[in-house]
DNA sequence: CATCGATTTAGACATCTGTCAAGATAGGCG
DNA sequence: CGCCTATCTTGACAGATGTCTAAATCGATG
């Protein structure tokens, strides 16, 4: 839980980097977390991969075995998370992606592995 | 929920793509939801971001209001979800990124931010 | 305007999650 | 061997989450 005030032993040093700070990692977080189900992430998958650049919740339903205000929920969350946008026109709501908001998810992952590596 | 079986209107037709399979997308949705957390995903960038490749839950306890037993619980998880590991040397113990799967996210959320703009 | 089909909202319920306090474990040190 | 410090595990509990059924909404269409 704390460390010697001066570093006795040279394992344990401080870090002394700008960390992450709270009101990012909970913005991030957020998005984060909405991917990180299992329908969602397939959802958002479909979405940002249709050549046609959305795609009808009438579509996306079928692929899954789960009901329609399930489906219905989760892109709600996913909307919420400002991931996708949803409009109706005609009978038909189509998605489509929110590319900003994708690519700041990438920005954030992206050096971490390349830091990793 | 239906489609059409022949698109009368050439709204809402199929989208006949390879779709993420389910493993794959339970798999995934796993480590993102590792990271769906502020505590976590700030735990990640710390170690991720360490210059020395790695970092001591003595540093990281400090950065956070959070109690030991639960940044510990935190660690856990990112470790269940196979992004970092953690060893033990004298009386502290460090955790260090896995790159492979860090890689593996960005694989999957780049491609979709580049369809997506 | 009455109805119908597609989608969302509301309500309910079981399960999962984040957090903490208290106890267990594991090395180093006297 | 027995204490000390650092970390993890357990148990408990409030709150969030995923799922469903039933009901509301919203366009389109007859």
């Amino acid at each position: 839980m704390s460390k010697p005030l001066l570093p006795l032993l040279d394992d344990c040093v401080p870090t002394p980097r700008p960390v992450m700070p709270d009101e990012r990692a909970a913005d991030l977080a957020r998005a984060f977390k909405a991917i990180g189900d299992p329908a969602r992430l397939k959802l958002l998958s479909m979405i940002t991969g249709d050549p046609r650049g959305e795609a009808c919740v009438c579509d996306l339903t079928d692929a899954f075995t789960l009901t329609g205000p399930t489906i219905s929920h989760h892109l709600k969350v996913l909307r919420e998370a400002g991931l996708i946008t949803g409009e109706r026109r005609a009978s038909w709501v189509y998605y489509r992606p929110v590319p900003e908001a994708l690519a700041r998810l990438t920005e954030v992952l992206a050096p971490m592995t390349v830091a990793a590596a």
